[in-house]
DNA sequence: TTCAATACTTACTCTTTGGTAAGTGTCCAG
DNA sequence: CTGGACACTTACCAAAGAGTAAGTATTGAA
């Protein structure tokens, strides 16, 4: 697990985009980055739910290297980390609202199918 | 494991359509089903490089139960499958589209970086 | 009688991913 | 001298995902 020379060769670009978006969190933290702007470290931890330190470091370690985020630390005590999106991060947003929005509908039809209450 | 009741609760919508892509071959197969329309379960394996049969009758059968695609069975012999997208496959598909064209770009970006021979 | 074709199954293993819990370093308040 | 804030880091473990290889069932052709 070097630094550099991760993910293979693409079949496509879907194939591509996945890459930087698998891991529970990504599509979360690219949200959350999305709707506040700017966000330090303990509100990223705070405003997902159930993940773990260990996990959401290693997510934003490797989506800054991937150039979805950026990354500003301020030499204070105690320390101060800011995260935000770069265009790359934000257009990426861009691409995955469509997929977004399937799958609100998915899930609009999941709990049609489980509770037909329909009126 | 079980037939129903998987796919807990979701936080977003991106949630509920990662859900059901994420999978080795997934995105592949829904590629390969909207090219060709139909597709036999052979073709399939012969189309997707590297796929293990195994792998690939896993995901065609969660993709069938969250109602993605189709499986149409003729008893013939030998047997034949042929396995096409639904209107909710297709829908996803169209869904991926900015997607893919997102990490089209980033492959180019990387392939820029890499050789940066412009003109 | 054996083999090929087709679409799976099954058992076993290995790798990747994610989780828990404890520790690090700095500075200041008490 | 201790403890709290904050942003990590590390070691260890469990579960999920994916791969390999062999087996099943049917029928016709050689």
């Amino acid at each position: 697990m070097g630094s550099n020379a991760r993910r293979g060769p693409y079949v496509c670009g879907i194939d591509a985009a996945m890459d930087v978006v698998s891991g529970k969190w990504k599509s979360l933290i690219l949200w959350e980055l999305n709707n506040y702007g700017t966000r330090r470290f303990g509100e990223l931890r705070r405003g997902l739910a159930g993940v773990s330190e260990k996990m959401l470091i290693q997510h934003l370690r490797e989506m800054e290297e991937d150039g979805l985020i950026h990354r500003e630390v301020y030499r204070e005590v105690p320390p101060r980390v800011d995260y935000s999106l770069t265009e790359h991060g934000s257009s990426l947003n861009e691409a995955l609202r469509p997929l977004g929005a399937w799958g609100s509908q998915r899930c609009e039809r999941l709990a049609a199918e489980r509770d037909p209450t329909g009126e």
